[in-house]
DNA sequence: AGTTATGATTCGCT
DNA sequence: AGCGAATCATAACT
């Protein structure tokens, strides 16, 4: 121990003058027996410290040449190691302390959170595991939503950008990285750089590189926050249907009154039909149901109104349908039987009624063979037959309509609740 | 400005 | 997933 140290010392007291060995030499350099020939070896290492310090005020061909000579010199290998060791023990130990820390959170954070919003990981097409969320939340899985389009549109441009960046960070840091590996193999044929050095270098630079991505990922973070408070911002302000898609909704809602549940085929039709979403018809039957439920009788007049139209469509299709048919063959019958026609909003018109005279008809129902003329309403009005739900409508869908609370109980008019005074003289819904 | 109407969202249930 | 119910947010009305 102490003889290593002097030894060192001794050493030309160049590079290492008042450095100590902590923890001792492990290898001793070769050819060192005794001391026989200890001065002479002392002084061929002074000899070597002493050109590897005066390297860089040498020409390039001059330092090549004694790089060389260096490279070849018997006592290179035993002098790297332990200049190596020395190094190792002195100033890369208080940076090695601070290796191997714990993943960061807030790395940890916005991974997690590119990864929920469909940023990062695998591409699931142009949707993303939010938006089903988030987005489309209550709406069907088909929403084809002008908005909706667009978002998604916009996340995967984000998505593509991210990417794309990633990808050229990962490309530099692995080209720097490299670089600087061949950089310090290079040299560590003439500096003492042992390969845990190297290692250490590629992880500082790794770290480097890392920050630079974290940047790149609280950017991306950022803009799909932006983008998705913009979206829900976008969703949140609500625009009134056309009065023609109100009409649509409301004829089929009143002309399906017992059954006011449109199925899948419906309700894209109805969409079609008025140019809005399959999910903003589920939206308004909701809507349309539980408010007409709450408050029948505010719906009266409506619920007329479109009885009525309904009616007169249905008299119009019927007159047609006869006159066509007594054209085409005058001797089949089809005025009074049951099924004969196919019409288009006669599916089960299930309708409370209540005119202006204050007399209630409840329940009267429009079924697919009635004999009607547009002269005739008031006597569709009071026609009290209820169709059980074989109108031939295709878009027609039957549903659970039980005893307990079903849908039919509210406007079955065997119930004999007034309407004007059944549940829905309460106005809990609008009191906000 | 206050109220009502209405489309959308959220939550719990089945 | 679809529904009812409650609620929110805003358009439309008074």
């Amino acid at each position: 121990m102490d003889e290593q140290a002097r030894i060192f010392q001794t050493l030309g007291g160049v590079a290492l003058a008042g450095h100590t060995v902590p923890g001792g030499m492990a290898i001793p350099p070769p050819g060192l027996h005794d001391g026989s020939d200890g001065d002479a070896m002392k002084q061929d290492i002074g000899d070597i410290l002493h050109q590897i310090m005066t390297i860089t005020d040498q020409s390039l061909d001059e330092a090549q040449a004694k790089k060389h000579g260096l490279n070849c010199h018997r006592m290179k290998p035993a002098l790297f190691s332990v200049l190596c060791e020395i190094k190792e023990k002195t100033g890369l130990c208080i940076r090695g302390a601070q290796e191997e820390d714990p993943p960061d959170p807030q790395l940890m954070r916005l991974d997690n959170m590119l990864l929920a919003e469909g940023v990062a990981g695998p591409d699931k097409g142009s949707g993303s595991a939010t938006l089903t969320t988030a987005a489309t939340a209550s709406a069907s899985h088909n929403d084809n939503s002008i908005e909706h389009s667009d978002y998604r549109a916009k996340l995967s441009q984000i998505r593509q950008i991210y990417h794309t960046e990633l990808e050229k960070y990962e490309q530099a840091c692995n080209e720097f990285t490299t670089h600087v590996m061949n950089l310090l193999r290079e040299q560590s044929r003439t500096r003492p750089i042992s390969p845990k050095e190297i290692e250490r270098m590629v992880s500082i630079i790794h770290r480097k590189f890392s920050s630079i991505q974290m940047q790149l990922k609280q950017s991306t973070c950022e803009a799909v926050m932006i983008l998705r408070s913009r979206f829900l911002d976008a969703r949140r302000k609500r625009r009134n249907f056309s009065k023609q898609a109100t009409e649509i909704l409301n004829e089929y809602f009143y002309s399906h009154l017992s059954n006011p549940y449109p199925s899948e085929e419906a309700k894209e039709e109805l969409a079609k039909k008025c140019s809005i979403t399959v999910s903003q018809v589920s939206n308004w039957f909701g809507n349309k149901r539980i408010r007409y439920k709450k408050n029948i009788g505010k719906f009266q007049e409506e619920a007329n109104l479109y009885a009525a139209k309904t009616a007169v469509n249905a008299a119009h299709a019927v007159a047609a349908a006869v006159q066509k048919s007594q054209t085409n063959s005058p001797t089949t019958p089809n005025s009074g039987s049951s099924g004969s026609f196919n019409l288009q909003n006669s599916g089960d018109m299930f309708i409370n009624m209540q005119i202006p005279n204050g007399k209630s008809y409840q329940g009267a129902e429009v079924g697919a063979n009635v004999q009607l003329q547009v002269d005739t309403l008031h006597h569709v009005i009071n026609q009290t037959r209820y169709n059980d739900d074989v109108g031939g409508n295709t878009m027609y869908r039957s549903h659970g309509l039980d005893a307990n609370g079903g849908w039919k109980d509210l406007v079955t008019p065997s119930s004999a609740i007034s309407p004007t005074e059944g549940p829905g003289s309460e106005h809990s819904d609008t009191s906000n």
